[in-house]
DNA sequence: GTCATCATGTAAGCCGTTACATGATTGC
DNA sequence: GCAATCATGTAACGGCTTACATGATGAC
């Protein structure tokens, strides 16, 4: 899962470790509150398996600037600026190889993980990876989640007040989110009928970037 | 954090491990998978501290029936009747004992844990067992972390719109927890000045059992 | 008599945290 | 030059999950 978010992030520009950890606390669903203890060696794992390289700072041009993303490479231009000399050791900068995006699709992709709360929000993030196919099946399996959580949660017969106000909140909570994952459906929904306007949909499972994603609907 | 849930449960009465899942399954804060790879380990763990004992099924009439709970009163004698001969198998009921009571106490006033969102949700079921200073005093510290995660956030620029419609649901589930919690903080407060009309508080610093708590204002 | 469910337990292992140790950069 | 912050890393440890193994009970 760590390794997911580090890869998704690389996806739209090199990085070093600790500006990847701002990132996660900031734009994925939060509660991402990952350590330097666990994201270091996230990294090195990563570095050993070749899913991601260090960029020397004489290293410029070779990415091409086809995908986009403004922010990354701004980031990457910041981190440039700042390593002068670089004797060796301070910034060290990431960059995704294509072993590494080969290994983000597959994980994205994944449908067996245990979609918890977190693991929904980071997939949901990087969903213009994903085709429509994926995309409506990873909001319709966490809302299938949402609903049992809700039939496990019962009367709240026996609890005092106390308990009862957090099981109903708890409760309320979960049906905003089914609501809002409706809304994404819908919205998803919509945007594929209007890309294929007068076809019978069929085997188009998971192409992993066939439309321009951006559906300008998804509130 | 799992002992605490157990401790509590107990305190409303005997109840073995199978049934102790399906009530944190149901009634705290859910999400509370708890699975018994972990639940049985920590109950051996606690009759190991003397923290719980297990009911022998000729062992009636020792709980005064004193503190109410009709559910775990009934739960006890579901299983004493479920229990014929009782080969030395089967069901094993686990009673708290009064170290385990200290002990229940100890953790639920616990100012240092990191109270993450099914922290908080455990801790306030049980907050009948709080004073109304640390009731308080738990409300608004969650409060404190709530904004501090809305903090976090920052803008959503650079994001596409898949990213950005996680991350405003996000924030507003925290702006509804943190409106919430305002709820239950004026509730407390109100309560309070119900209770002491006309009186300076001072140093009535968390006395663990003084008014009879059921505020019948949680709402 | 056999199947589903209730019920208890063990073992291996992942995933991540806390605590510690250290070096580089920037502002004053 | 000193402090605060940025930045990287290691080591020990802990909690919880999954998978496995087993026994009792009740329904049909």
């Amino acid at each position: 899962m760590l390794d997911l978010a580090i890869l998704g992030l690389l996806g739209d520009g090199p990085l070093h470790g600790y500006e990847i950890r701002r990132r996660l606390r900031a734009q994925m669903g939060l509660a991402a509150n990952v350590s330097f203890g666990s994201l270091y060696p996230a990294l090195a794992r990563l570095e050993a398996a070749a899913d991601v390289e260090v960029v020397e700072p004489d290293d410029e041009a070779a990415p091409p600037p086809a995908t986009g993303s403004l922010s990354g490479e701004r980031a990457a231009m910041r981190s440039r600026r700042l390593v002068p000399g670089r004797g060796r050791r301070s910034k060290k900068v990431y960059r995704i190889t294509d072993k590494g995006a080969a290994h983000f699709a597959a994980l994205l992709n994944t449908t067996s993980n245990g979609d918890d709360q977190r693991s929904f929000g980071l997939r949901w993030s990087f969903a213009r990876h994903l085709g429509p196919d994926a995309r409506l099946a990873l909001l319709e399996r966490r809302r299938a989640q949402l609903v049992q959580q809700l039939g496990d949660a019962e009367g709240t017969d026996g609890l005092d007040d106390y308990a009862r106000s957090v099981v109903e909140h708890a409760v309320e909570g979960i049906s905003r989110d089914i609501a809002w994952l409706d809304d994404l459906i819908a919205a998803e929904r919509a945007q594929d009928r209007r890309a294929t306007p007068l076809e019978e949909a069929h085997g188009t499972a998971v192409p992993s970037e066939s439309s321009p994603a951006q559906p300008g609907a998804a509130r």
